[in-house]
RNA sequence: GCGCCUCUAGCUCAACGGCAGAGCAACGGACUCUUAAUCCGCAGGUUCUGGGUUCGAAUCCCAGGGGGCGCACCA
């Protein structure tokens, strides 16, 4: 038998359920309804068959009496993961139970492999990343975190879209990679015999079109990262990159705070979240907090960039903290405050003003010396986004990328290289502007609860299976 | 890259030095209101791979592979 190429679908299992959800057992709506997926689950009693039908939306009962289902044999004989397609009357069964009473059906696409226990479903984490067609089918909480990603986007996307943002898309082949500190990938162009690096960010691109005159500009941009992989980073992952002119960082804290307030009481109902066992509130407002001051907070002690290098280096130590020679003072509060200070953030905080060394793009405080106007937002121990008042002088950004060319002279592959090209756009002016970036994986881990990376991206990064 | 843990039937799991098993799925049969349907029957294996120890290895040891977690790296 061939499948058919189409089949006309007219209602969806939810919806079947949000129309005659309330129908009193034994009723006959007098509704015909076509409805396509997959059967679930099979119970043949001899001359009655009932199936579980399940499409995107959700499960229906389908209820099949020998006397009036066509090719019953073969109904009865479908297997658990075949697809079919069903037209018929929507009834109640005796028990009350909502279903579609089998007046034509015709089998879309059988299965030819077995799936997963019907009752425990897909354990085994490596087989659900592999094999992600089975987890969907046979996981709720896969399908829900798949669902709940995309609601993730269009809902920043539109609230953005309010706010006059205009979505770009830049390019994903860099000439020189930019924007962030992190080993890229590279790869080659044959017919321009060009090595190309895969972006780590969409940064200066993104405020280029700035120069260009689009004042609020935003991508939600896959980023490629040649790093290794744990359960808070994936190789490939998505940010969402945007530039506000005539703002400074102060108004990235409101924008960012307000945007995921909004996700979070659109998506979950509510902002006290539960996250990994523990409470979590993103209650506005967020808390506001200089970095010295947090280390200070979590270690006693107040250290400043304008230290000496030397008493730096024995504070870090003081503390357990790893050094590498060659770390100036900015790297060095940077490492103390990550290891001793950011994995113990629990609500949401604004981390505020970074040292300058380690932020090549991010204007100059305009008060504290040696520090620039940055913030990260820091959420359940995890940076959730990262913003700045972005540097506008082409004078200082050149200072700045020829400091990063000495870091990369001297073997450091994550330090930024000279983008002439950013420079010259920088020289025909780029007016005070506040970029924000997020990270859209992690952000929907907190939103959907869940503590693994790869259970928010449905194809994560694996090793190739071996051939069999 | 390093350390710890893990890998048994399509799926979920037992057996932990002594004949490799169960439930679900599949297959055959019974059954007109089930919903993890039930009942009867049948079949299903390179125990991740390769070595080793042993009378005997899924089990212990070594090496390799996949995965998880931690560290390192890293927004």
């Amino acid at each position: 038998m061939t499948a058919p190429y189409r089949y006309e679908v007219t209602r969806s299992a939810a919806s079947l359920h949000d129309e005659f959800g309330g129908l009193e057992p034994g009723t006959e709506s007098g509704t015909t309804a076509s409805v396509a997926g997959r059967v679930m689950l099979r119970r043949v009693q001899g001359k009655l068959a009932f199936a579980t039908l399940q499409d995107g939306s959700g499960r229906i009962q389908l209820f099949a009496p020998a006397a009036t289902t066509p090719r019953f044999e073969e109904f009865c004989a479908l297997s658990i993961g075949d697809w079919v397609g069903v037209t018929g009357e929507v009834i109640t069964t005796r028990r009350g139970e909502l279903s579609v009473a089998v007046a034509d059906w015709v089998l879309l696409a059988a299965t030819r492999r077995s799936f997963p226990d019907k009752w425990h479903g897909l354990a085994d984490v490596d087989t659900r990343y592999r094999q992600r067609y089975v987890d969907l089918w046979a996981s709720d909480d896969a399908r829900a975190v798949a669902l709940a990603r995309s609601r993730v986007l269009v809902l920043i996307r539109r609230w953005l879209d309010e706010r006059h943002f205009v979505e770009v898309e830049t390019p994903v082949f860099h000439p020189i990679p930019g924007g962030a500190t992190a080993r890229p990938f590279t790869t080659h162009h044959d017919a321009l015999d060009l090595d190309l690096y895969l972006r780590i960010a969409p940064e200066l691109y993104l405020k280029r079109l700035v120069v260009g005159g689009m004042e609020r500009v935003y991508e939600i941009a896959r980023v490629f990262r040649n790093e290794g992989l744990s359960p808070r980073h994936n190789p490939e992952f998505t940010m969402l990159e945007l530039y506000q002119a005539y703002a400074d960082y102060t108004d990235m804290m409101a924008l960012v705070e307000e945007l995921v307030v909004h996700l979070a009481t659109t998506l979950c109902g509510t902002t006290a979240l539960t996250y990994d066992g523990r409470p979590l509130d993103l209650a506005p407002p967020w808390r506001r907090v200089t970095m010295v001051a947090l280390i200070e907070q979590y270690t006693g002690v107040l250290v400043d960039v304008a230290m000496p290098v030397d008493e730096l280096r024995r504070i870090c130590g003081d503390h357990g903290v790893h050094v590498e020679a060659g770390w100036g003072p900015g790297k060095l509060v940077l490492e103390l405050y990550e290891k001793t200070t950011e994995p113990h953030l629990w609500e949401p905080v604004f981390v505020c003003d970074y040292p300058k060394e380690v932020s090549p793009l991010a204007r100059d405080h305009r008060e504290a010396p040696g520090m620039v106007e940055r913030f990260e937002v820091v959420v359940a121990g995890r940076e959730l986004g990262n913003a700045f008042s972005e540097l506008t002088d082409p004078d200082e950004q050149r200072r700045r990328f020829e400091e990063q060319a000495v870091l990369r002279g001297g073997g450091d592959e994550e330090a930024m290289a000279v983008d002439a090209d950013y420079l010259r756009a920088l020289e025909y002016g780029l007016p005070p502007t506040g970029g924000l970036g997020v990270g859209i994986d992690r952000l929907v881990m907190l939103l959907t609860g869940t503590t693994a990376i790869r259970d928010v991206i449905l194809f994560p990064t694996l090793r190739p299976e071996q051939e069999a």
